[in-house]
This record gives C-alpha cells, sequence and structure tokens, in this order.
DNA sequence: TATGAATGAGTCTTCATTCAT
DNA sequence: CATGAATGAAGACTCATTCAT
C-alpha cells in the first residue's frame, strides 16, 4: 500500500503521473478523461454525495476499481475535477474585466454572456456551481476556497467601489455581491433547466433567452424603460 | 426479525394522520418540533443527502430509532417538512403580488424583501431552497412539484406578460424567469452567506444590505442611475 | 402506538376495537383471549418469525405495549398459546385410541376425521402444526417437547406392534411412523389450504373431500380396490 | 463489478459489461456455491426468517457484505436458490410418471422412492419443502408459482382421473390430493428427522424404513394385508 | 388497566477502498 | 492496465422491551 499521506492540496494540474510506467507515449490516459466528463455529468445531475464512484464507473463502461486506479480516493477525483476543469473556467471568466477595466458595463455584459457561453459547451458548469460551490455546504466550496483563495478579492472589490464613484455603476450595489447577481441571473437559471422539459411554460427557454433576460434586468432592473434610454 | 410484510407504498394521498394526538390542539409533540427544527438546520448546513438520521437525532440529544418512531422513514421526514415548513413559506411569499397586482413594480420590491426577512426568520430557508429546491437534482423540487404543481403558473404568466405591454414593466424580461431572478438576487447571496463568517469582505453583509443591493439591481440594474431617475 | 403513520395493510379479523374504556360487560381479561387469538391466527397465517408483536397488536385493536402488558415477553406468549392452546387439542386427539383399544382400523378412522374436524374449528392449527410444531426448527417443536414429553410413546409404539402382531394393522408399517401418516393425509392438506383459493382445480376441496380421500388411503392404498374389498 | 445481478433498472448509458466470467465454463466461483450451500443448510435447519444473511455469511468463513457481493439482496439469494437448487428436483421428480404412464402403481412407487432417495442426497429438501414450499406463508410458495407455475396441472389431474376409471388407481382418491398425499408418507416424515437424534424411539429410523413405510401405506393402506394379497 | 415515549440491539444494504493477479 | 474478490464502516429501518404516567 501507497504511504497513504496523499496531499490533496497538490496542485498539479499537468503531469499527473500514472504509477509504474513511464508513459513515454502523448497518448494520456483518455481512461481518465473520460471517466472525468462521466463525473462531472453525472455530479451535474445527481448531485456529488448521491453520485457513486461505481455509478460513475457504470456509466463509463468500467469497473469501480479502475476508478481508484486513476484516483486513488474519491476527495481526489474531487480535486482533479477542481483543478482540471472548474480552474480554467474560472480564468476564462476573468477576462472579460481585464479587458474592459474602463468600461464596467461592457465587462459586466461580457461576463454574463460568457456565463451563458460556457454553460452550454461545459454542461456540467451551472448545476455544480450553484449546488457545490456557492451553497452553504456545497462540497466543492472549500475545497475551491483551499485551492485559490480569492487573492485578488480586495482589488476587485475596491475597483467595484472606484467605478461607483465614477458613476460608471449604480452607487447603491453591494460591491461584494456584484458577481454573484450576476451569477444569479444566469446561471442559476441555467441550473435549474433540466427539469425544463416538462414545464411547458419554459420548454423553449433557450440559453439565448435567458442571456437577452439578464441583460436587461442587469442593464434596467426589472422595471419599464425610462424616457433616457427610450 | 423478519423483514416485515408488506409495507408498500404510502397511502396517505393526504397529510399524513397525526394519531393519538387528542385533536384538541394542534401542536405535536413537541419532540416532533424539535426534530423537525434540528433536521432543516442540519440539512441547510450539510445538504440533505449527507445529513444521517443519526446525526439529526443527536444533535436534538435523541437515539435514531427515535427520529423513526416520529418519521416512519427519511423520506416521509422530509415530506412533513414540506407541508409543515415550506408549504407555508410559500403561501406567504405569494401575498405581494396579490396584494398589489396593478403595481408591479411595488411587488417585486415586497417580494424581494420579504424573501430576506423570511430568511431571517427561518435560516435554513435560502440554502435549501438554492440546493434541494431549485437545483436540478434537489431532493426536494420533485417532491414539491409533486404535492403543489404550479397550478397558477399559466396565469402568472399571462399577467406578468400583461404588465408589460401596459408598461408597467420591462418589456425585455423573460416573463417566466422574473421570479428566479429575484430569487438569484436575494436568496442566492444568502445562501452563501454562512460562510461569510471567514470572509472578511463579507463579514459585515447583513440581510438589510442584501436587500437593498437586490432592491437596487431590480429597480436600475448595475449601470449608473440614469437621469431620468435622477 | 408510534405517531407515525401506520400500515393500512393489515386486514384485521375482527373489529379493531379502539381501546380505551372498561365497556361495562363481564370483562374477565377478555383482552387476553382476543390476544391469543388474533396471535393464533396471524402466526398460522405468516409464521411465528414473521409476525411482530405489533402487529398482533395492531390486528386486536390495542397497542404493542399491552401485548406485554399480558405476557411479559414474547416467549411467554407462545408457552401461554401452547399451554392454553394446544394442549387441549394434544388431549382431544387421543381419545379414539383410548376408546377403541382393540380396534385400531377405527381408531385410525376416528382419529383422521377428528384431526380434520379440529381443523375447522381451529383454522389455526394445520398450519401451525406442520410448520412449527413438526417441522425442524419449528419455534414450538422444543418447547412442546419440554412441556409435554411424550411420556407414553413406548407404551403406544408397543401397542402398535401388538397390533400388528394380531393381524389388526398392516405388518409392514413402521410403528413410530404412524401418526405422522395420518397427520400427512390430513392435516398437512389443510395447512396448504389457503393458497387452494386462486388454484381453480382444488378451489372446492372441502374438509370432507380431505378427510374422505384420507380415508381412502389409510385403508386402501392408492391402488386399486382389491376383490376382497370389492 | 460484482457478480450479483443487476438491477435491471439500471440506466446505466453505455452497456454494463459483465466481465469476468470466461463463459465457457457455467460454473459460478465456489465461493457462490459455497454460499448456496450453507444458505440452504441453515435454512432447512431454522427456517429462511430466523437465518441472517450474516449468520450464512459465519458459518461460511465469510463477511455479510460478500453474501451481497454475490447476491445483491436477500430475495434475490432466494431466486437463485429456487432456480439453481429446487428447479433440478423439480424436474427429476417428474420422470416416474412420464416412464409410466400406463402404470400409476409402479409410477407411485418410484416417486415415493425418489423422494426419499433425494432427501438423503439433498437433506435440506424435505425440511424447506415442508415449511416453506406447501406450509401456508412459506416464504417459498409464492416464488415458485410465480416461477413455474403449474402449467401441466389440468392434464395431470385428468390423468389421474383417467387411471381411475380405467380401475389402475383408488377410485376414492381426491386427484389433486393425490401428490401431496405421498409427499405427506415420505417428506414430512423426513422433515421431521433432525431431531430424531435426541428421540430414541426413533434413532434407528433410516431413510429406508421410511421409504418402506409409506410404501406399505401407499399400496395397502394402514390395515391388516387382505386375502387377495397375500 | 393501558399507553405513549423511548431505546438497544440487530438486520439488510451500500459503498469506498484494498489487493492479488 | 485493469479487475474480481473481499471487507470495514456506516446508515436506514425494525422490533421487543421498558417505564412513567
Amino acid at each position: 500500500m501507497a504511504p497513504a499521506v496523499t496531499d490533496a492540496t497538490d496542485p498539479s494540474p499537468t503531469s499527473p503521473r500514472r504509477p509504474g510506467r513511464p508513459s513515454g507515449s502523448s497518448r494520456g490516459p483518455e481512461q481518465r478523461e473520460r471517466l472525468l466528463d462521466v463525473a462531472l455529468a453525472l455530479f451535474a445531475r445527481q448531485g456529488i454525495v448521491d453520485t457513486t464512484l461505481g455509478a460513475i464507473a457504470r456509466a463509463a463502461g468500467y469497473t469501480p476499481a479502475m476508478v481508484h486506479y486513476y484516483f486513488k480516493t474519491r476527495d481526489q477525483l474531487l480535486d482533479v475535477l477542481i483543478d482540471e476543469r472548474f480552474q480554467p473556467l474560472r480564468v476564462a471568466l476573468r477576462e472579460p474585466f481585464r479587458d474592459h477595466v474602463d468600461d464596467p458595463m461592457v465587462a459586466v455584459a461580457q461576463f454574463a454572456r460568457r456565463l451563458v457561453e460556457l454553460s452550454g459547451e461545459y454542461p456540467w458548469f451551472p448545476s455544480l456551481w450553484v449546488r457545490e460551490v456557492i451553497s452553504d455546504g456545497g462540497l466543492l466550496k472549500q475545497r475551491m476556497h483551499e485551492r485559490f483563495g480569492d487573492t485578488r478579492q480586495k482589488e476587485t472589490l475596491a475597483l467595484i467601489a472606484k467605478w461607483q464613484k465614477q458613476g460608471k455603476l449604480n452607487a447603491q450595489l453591494e460591491p461584494s455581491l456584484l458577481f454573484l447577481s450576476i451569477l444569479g441571473l444566469t446561471v442559476l437559471p441555467l441550473a435549474t433547466s433540466a427539469t425544463w422539459r416538462s414545464d411547458p411554460a419554459r420548454r423553449k427557454l433557450t440559453a439565448d433567452h435567458i442571456a437577452r433576460h439578464a441583460l436587461a434586468v442587469l442593464q434596467h432592473g426589472v422595471g419599464p424603460a425610462t424616457k433616457a434610454e427610450a
């Protein structure tokens, strides 16, 4: 048995050294990727706690033992998921605010749009984000915090405050809630969508509708258009 | 002893009859209430699936067997929770839109405020709502649907559309997303708050701040105040 | 009784008297008798091990605690059952062989008939006898042995042997199996009968048929009538 | 992957590969067989309901979890038992009546003998048959019915009636009770025998004695030999 | 006399995990 | 690489039993 001091904190998104074979070829273990895909899908559908390793294995056409072969423990599977699947999204989502430091409204709009886009590309994202990342007690919440604590948080808040002072953002906003609000207007509806199949009123809601709606609220609120905007 | 005979499906289409109770007072035994309280608290903190009956019992100072004494099965506990704790909130939340049929903005504002108030009064509400009611695969989602299917849904959507035509609501909104948006701006942040203790940037965020922020977004969007509103 | 929802499955034999008021009547421990009756009925239908004290109580319209009130433990209930319900039958069944010491065939016939009669009067008898008294591992087997070991067994066997020598009984018989054979031809079919409701071939089989059949076998075997008997 | 039968309910996206079994031999792992053997032995000795999976495991030298590994649930263990252990006996027992369609007395004799033989070979048979298959409420009764409903029943009864008309069988017999009678004369005594160790009168009763006795009754009844047969 | 409340002990079942092959 | 075999630990649920009232 291995030394068992499996440091879950190990942030090595790159070379996930497979024990034994030196892995000469570049042929990544596609099994591994497949398992990650399947895991994300099931986690998103049923919640993490409700998804057994056996279920993941079965859905992927493998044996439970194989899941352990690739991810020594259940915990490590989660860590890998965060490092290899969530982290990239996080990075991608930061861009709008980097590219438009002077025009927050543009940044906000792009951020919202990108959220919706990414959710289309990675269907597991909304559900997992809502249930397991932002929700209290979410299984990924603490983990993500540990892995990349919000280093830049203070700066970001300061930036938002500055925008408000400059009259570029609604001064009534709570800076620390800005991002969460955008998520709440985009990702939250998306996280509910699977059920929409059976809900006639929403059946035809596409990502586009959601994006449009979110932007409408973000840009004008729910009230009627004011004259200045008409 | 034997695995028992014929339990079969729960034959109580109506509210599970509370036997014994002299029926004078509707107050169940306080133990029962206590267990429900504790259950809600733990469910909200750790998620439903992660909370064993044993944990609930222990937290309440009893034995696991006693939980079964009051709620024959885990499933029935959930049902009771919905009927006795969630249902009342649902009813209370409908009022604003009943009382202000002609002024949707007032209704929206009151609805948002009430959400925040109720969340203060019932701290389990935001977390459970986000994780277990609106999230895909949430354990209460299907249950709540079964118990009170959204009868009035169509009418509500029609009403919203009417408001939009009357120029009382932002015409860009997706009617079916209106409520979810309000929830996303109020309940979602509240569902994240327990962790805020350790997040200095948000430590002082009170329910009031959240309410104010949500109203700000709902009334004006995140952009700067327009002249018409100044 | 537990506050939890009670199974609606139970088809209580008699009307489930709601307990409480002493009911005015001569009030012997009729409760006790009632419990014994119900216990026998359920034991016969589902087997002893499969029948919980709770089920007995419920079927009788009482609470489980009351069963303990009358019969301190489950074991004692069984003992009482043996003493008060089985023992009398045993005695009654001995008579034929006492009354016809000189004519075993008459005794046998009467014994068989009486078995069928008693089974009609005490419907629990065949089933319990087969499952719990003669079957290996039957819950009553050891108990009955302890309570009234077959004192007279040796004498009885000797008597049978004597009959055989006198040409009054088939000499090929194994004395120790005589009684069991008679039981096997009468009580065993009766113990199967409840199922017959759904078995068209046997639906109309009455106790009379069974008695007649058993006597036919006992008197002539299954072969065709020999000339001497014609 | 577990060898236990996978739930047909399982919605596994891909085909749930039944790995392992080389499919050449139909022999399952010997552990499985061993567990079945032990289960039968214990079921016969103590009754099915009284035998916990833990007891089976322990008696076989394994852990309870392993029983679940091979038989997903207690119920499935019973089903396997029926299919793999009872069914073969059933088939074997039919032969006599197939081979001697014209001479029922020969068939009956062979059937009785075979019952005794099989009981010697499979000591669990008599006890389980009496307690769990023919007894009302026996755990295997319904199961066996479901699995192989008595297709040929009607034909068999007709055949017996025919024999009676042809003077080949006692006309007084109830056709539907013929088989049960033979069982009652052979299997029933055998089902009692384990206890005979402690019963001096029966200690030396061998299967042979029982067979001889049963045949004696079946062929002549319990009465003395008639002249025609002398 | 009768019961509601409560529990300890035990059973079935699941699942992550290990390990020899 | 991959898996079948096996298990420890834990959870849901049941039930006989006790006890204060």
